[in-house]
DNA sequence: GATACGTGGCC
DNA sequence: TGGCCAAGTAT
């Protein structure tokens, strides 16, 4: 017997035959569920990995970086050897790059307090940085067997619609989390978490859910109030700002490149950038430039011709790349604003992590220097 | 509890 | 093009 939360926002009685969710959705995953890599093995390392690979990241962005990955550190041991360097050059271009360093970290902190051996209990799994209670429910689950409820975005969506919920998932947490967990099979935790986030991935879809092969069709409240379209509620997303920031390509006499590392926390934490800042108001984008290379760098440069402009949307605001080839003059670059500062070839630019807007920079490098080689 | 945190695909 | 969304966590 499930407990939810009616319209009025009062707490009205449902009661979906378990057994009988259970039973269907087993049936159907063993039909259609996806063979997926790492569904291949119950080595609780590789599991973990792809755990944290796919949150906020769809499943083919995924496979090819856990490959390479797995390749590259095939245990923990392996892992928390490395450098964070070596660790973010893996990670380049699948985002959220705290994912990385918090492997990085938790894999050292599984061969200095647990032996080197993956823990097993959920608070000492939840305890490693980057772990939360779904990704610890779903490494558990897979990888051990254990009754660990989930609950994910698809798991969020499956429910509001199957019980009809009549508010934003965020707004009910708590009462989704009971639902995962009462419908939990505890005869086979492992398919049925498995089980409920194929259904989400591949039937009961955020548009166009494919309502007519889902095993739960005949049991979804959703489905029965016509509401399919209209669950789970969403709440109106806010406008996010737009930053035009000027960026420098500074050549020095060696033919080399200027470059910077940027702070261990925070955006893009950790990669590597071409140096330079927000344009303030009224001010030009060499003007900006020249400024943010003194301010940041200590250094003074002549701002020249404009390399090519990177429209770039993140998750929380829109950026506005406008990159020129600059000149050194004079001055010992520093570190003022960042970790490290390092002149480079264009050629070693490819040894570096880099975020995706500053690839584009790179590319546009590339070509330029092919071009030039024709004149 | 709201916000910061990347990128790619879809329409 | 622009907005939405995807196997969430940390603060």
């Amino acid at each position: 017997m499930a407990t939810v939360q009616d319209s009025a926002g009062r707490y009205s009685s449902s009661s979906l035959p378990v057994p009988q969710l259970r039973q269907a959705l087993l049936g159907w995953y063993a039909e259609c569920g996806r063979d997926l890599p790492w569904r291949q093995t119950q080595d609780p390392y590789a599991i973990w990995i792809s755990e944290i690979m796919l949150q906020q990241t769809q499943v083919q962005t995924v496979i090819p970086y856990y490959h390479r990955w797995l390749e590259a550190f095939p245990n923990i041991s392996t892992l928390a050897q490395a450098s964070q360097q070596q660790v973010l050059k893996l990670w380049q271009g699948l985002g959220y790059y705290a994912r990385a360093r918090n492997l990085h970290t938790a894999a050292q902190k599984i061969l200095s307090e647990h032996d080197g051996q993956f823990p097993q209990g959920l608070e000492a799994v939840m305890d490693l940085p980057g772990i939360g209670r779904t990704t610890a429910g779903g490494i558990l689950s897979a990888a051990f067997n254990q009754p660990q409820p989930i609950l994910d975005g698809n798991v969020k969506r499956v429910l509001a619609r199957l019980y009809a919920l009549k508010q934003p998932p965020q707004k009910v947490v708590k009462l989704l989390w009971q639902l995962s967990s009462n419908l939990l099979d505890p005869v086979a935790p492992c398919e049925f978490n498995q089980a409920l986030m194929d259904l989400g991935a591949t039937i009961c879809l955020p548009k166009n859910p494919q309502c007519p092969a889902c095993p739960w069709l005949n049991y979804c409240q959703a489905h029965q109030q016509n509401l399919v379209k209209n669950i789970p509620m969403t709440t109106p997303s806010q406008p996010i700002p737009h930053k035009i920031i000027g960026v420098a390509v500074i050549w020095n006499s060696q033919n080399q490149v200027l470059i910077d590392r940027r702070p261990a926390d925070g955006l893009l934490g950790g990669l590597w950038e071409f140096p330079g800042g927000k344009v303030e108001p009224n001010e030009t984008i060499p003007a900006c430039i020249q400024r943010e290379i003194q301010e940041e760098i200590g250094i003074e440069i002549v701002v020249g011709d404009e390399l090519i402009r990177v429209d770039h949307a993140y998750s929380h605001f829109k950026v506005t790349l406008v990159v020129h080839h600059c000149q050194y003059l004079s001055g010992d670059p520093q570190p003022l604003a960042c970790e490290e500062v390092r002149w480079v070839t264009v050629a070693e630019l490819n040894d570096y992590p880099f975020p995706k807007a500053n690839e584009k920079i790179i590319t546009a490098l590339l070509a330029q220097a092919r071009g030039d080689e024709h004149h």
